[in-house]
DNA sequence: AGCATTTTTATAACATGTGTCAATTTTCTT
DNA sequence: AAGAAAATTGACACATGTTATAAAAATGCT
């Protein structure tokens, strides 16, 4: 890396440190662009040098604490693909709960801004995901030979994306969010799953449906 | 109505025709309340006045076109309760088909706006709905007895208004936004509907799923 | 070292939603 | 008709995201 990208990444760390620093001690309505500068100590200039415009620096913030929605992509492989997608809910909960009102912030800013791609490459790299893990599933027996997993896989990420929105906008707490997201995973996949992961599946709908009392 | 409440409400739907005059013919960016104010010949003060902020303005854009969910709430008599709710889904697209662009800046608008009373009311609103519709279904028969019609209503309302979130965001046409709404109404009504209405919901799934290719 | 290129800075500006405040117009009450 | 109350207006102001412009600084190249 050159001497002047080596520069550039330091500042955009900087700015980084200093949004999460200003988000964390005064709170999101107090990120402004003039406050972020003085507390980066750089010009008001840089940040939209350097990131493009304010969305895009808390874009930043969201990938660098490695929240691209990648638990779906990952799991215990001693498990069903299924019990893996399932269990992916877990970790992204356990990811939000970890630091809740700083996430949330965040994540509300980007999807109320105005630049939609945001929101589009989010939508399309978990898409991807999902189908990718329920191509898997059929594979291994766990869905019903004739089931479209692109259709299934979209849907899934789509229930998972449009639910976190709502979240972000603050009218469901972690949990509650996750659970509307097992409830209708469950629910979609139990109208394609084999024999086999049926009773697993029917599980964990109960579950879901229960732990909201 | 007194004489001044009538002039109120006549530069209210002054306001409301400038407004979306102004969206219909130059587009929705160029609806700021500078513009408004000189297009309904009011002074800027008066949109305030009258309607509270600009994102008041389009919720009462929204509401003179009868747009509040209430296809929720309505239904032909003849049909069963889940028939009612599967169709106003289609109820739902019509609307919007009627006028998509339109409604889509309008809802977009809404949602993107700092004020999340707009979407707690939409969620309060058709949670309701959904859960009368609900109780009625199960009371008809329609659903195995031990339902919790309070959960599945809440989880429908939900998934539509999730759904429709993502939907004003531009990712989804119209039709794919209530197919994947159907999709999910359906996956979650047949957990819990009584063998008489599962052929209908199993039927209106394969539909959904079909209708995507 | 010296020149060219890229970045950052400083300062100002612009558009927008929203608020203030006094003056003015309209409506209500009597 | 006259005074009181309410609504509208106009002019201005403020905070914010964003852009423009030119000067200054840092870096790359020879």
């Amino acid at each position: 890396m050159s001497r002047r990208e080596e520069a550039k990444e330091f500042n955009r760390a900087r700015i980084r440190a200093a949004a999460e620093e200003i988000i964390r001690t005064e709170g999101m309505e107090k990120l402004t662009m003039r406050r972020l500068a003085e507390q980066a100590d750089v010009s008001l200039r840089t940040p939209y040098n350097l990131f493009g415009s304010k969305t895009d620096v808390l874009i930043s913030l969201m990938e660098e604490a490695e929240f691209e929605l990648s638990p779906l992509g990952a799991g215990d492989e001693n498990l069903t693909i299924i019990e893996q997608l399932l269990g992916s809910l877990d970790r992204i909960e356990a990811f939000f709960e970890s630091d809740e009102e700083y996430f949330r912030g965040i994540y509300a800013s980007i999807m109320a801004s105005d630049h939609p791609e945001a929101r589009e490459t989010a939508v399309l790299r978990s898409v991807g995901l999902a189908c990718v893990r329920l191509r898997q599933a059929a594979e291994n027996g766990e869905l019903v030979p004739d089931t479209d997993t692109d259709n299934l896989g979209k849907h899934l990420a789509i229930q998972l994306l449009a639910v976190l929105g709502m979240w972000g906008s603050g009218f469901f707490s972690n949990r509650e969010s996750i659970t509307q997201v097992r409830q209708s995973w469950c629910a979609a996949l139990l109208q394609h799953c084999s024999e086999t992961s049926r009773p697993l599946i029917t599980a964990a709908y109960r579950a879901a449906i229960e732990s909201k009392g």
